[in-house]
DNA sequence: ATAAAAGTTTAGACTAATCTAAAAAAAATT
DNA sequence: AATTTTTTTTAGATTAGTCTAAACTTTTAT
């Protein structure tokens, strides 16, 4: 059984690690969760006692096969909450993730099956991220950054990388959201801005660091 | 701001105090929450120095207005919750206590607000307990304890004392839930037991410690 | 009215999670 | 290759919540 703290710094270091795929260091952790890399180092010690991670000083830790499932059950219930959130209680999707951070620490495998049923197994939240199965099993289409989209073809928006509130408020203005058509009308090579048009309407400009957080789907 | 420890000593000095009527000793705060003595008097230092109660040194703790409103959100979000479970995702009334008692520590009142909102701003949770509103207004009916009704008088299961998973799986099986017309057919003077007919069906006995636990109104 | 029993508080210790400051190791620069 | 800078770890402290054992108060029984 691991804490709520120790949840958390094994969630984190999951996704710092990309699914896995890389090893993380003290200082990235550390930034993450806003501690200082001493409080790190102490609780990889911990970890790594418990086979969540393995850890070699000096360079970094590495999820194990263990700590990945662990991992993937608390983004599991953080999506699904989100997803009920937005769903069944009328959230916008800019107001779930702090609300999803406390719920995903409910520990209740009955609560998160039902939970599962009731909004009739999602495979993403409200912000396009896969929602692992029962089973950690998560189902990933192939998908593109929109600053890197093709001009001219037309796309549907399918995620956001970055789900910060005041990013998330932006998109809502614009009139992006998840399921939204979008096209690519010009790319402008000065500052990395993009001409888009949007189900259709009146092509308008986005910037650079919005595109790069858009990601579309044919 | 509580602590999650500090929101359950509060909610369990807030029950044994009756609503806050009386005062709470030492020893039944520990017999409640399984921890020792020495441990509650720390924490109802803690607690006064908040001004969440007020602590005469050997005679006990009562609850202060503050006090009393906190402990209301508190009961409030663990009787929605439980409403939740039941009516929404399907669980039974002998499930739901103890995640109840994890979810009622969510902080967001956002999120109690339109959970309240989505079970249509229910009065009672599934144990037949009264939910209090967003002013901590309770609404209690008068109801009394079936061990004391009268013979042959028609009346119906309103909630249950005791909400204990045994008790209330023996009260499914014995077709008791909120709601249920219940008759005393006769009262055994013997042993405090009663025979009663349930939904109009083949009158059973059921023991003087069960009658205590039943509450019915008219 | 004393003495014994019961209940409560204090003292001292432990674990989890955090910090700052100092030491050590690795990486980058000259 | 040596030195400087950056990163990480270790050492030592702090706070919250818990415990046991000892001291102190209140209550009960003689
Ligand atoms: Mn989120
Ligand atoms: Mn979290
Ligand atoms: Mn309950
Ligand atoms: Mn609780």
């Amino acid at each position: 059984m691991l804490s709520y703290t120790e949840e958390n710094y094994l969630k984190t270091i999951y996704h710092l690690s990309e699914g896995g795929h890389k090893s993380v260091l003290t200082n990235e952790i550390a930034a993450s969760l806003l501690t200082k890399a001493a409080t790190v180092t102490d609780m990889i010690k911990k970890l790594s006692l418990k086979e969540f991670i393995t850890y070699e000083k000096y360079y970094g830790v590495n999820v194990t096969k263990k700590g990945k499932a662990h991992a993937l059950t608390i983004v599991r219930k953080h999506r699904l909450w989100e997803t009920f959130l937005v769903e069944k209680l009328g959230f916008a999707w800019d107001e779930v993730h702090d609300v999803a951070e406390q719920l995903e620490h409910i520990n209740s495998s009955l609560l998160i099956e039902k939970l599962d049923a009731f909004l009739d197994y999602p495979t993403a939240d409200p912000h396009g991220h896969p929602i692992p199965d029962k089973h950690g099993k998560i189902k990933q289409e192939k998908q593109i950054v929109l600053k890197e989209a093709l001009v001219n073809k037309p796309l549907v928006v399918c995620a956001v990388r970055n789900g910060s509130s005041p990013f998330l408020q932006y998109l809502s203005k614009i009139g992006v959201s998840i399921g939204v058509s979008i096209t690519v009308r010009e790319r402008i090579e000065f500052d990395g801005s993009l001409e888009v048009s949007i189900q259709n309407k009146k092509p308008q400009l986005i910037s650079r660091e919005a595109a790069e957080n858009i990601l579309v789907k044919e």
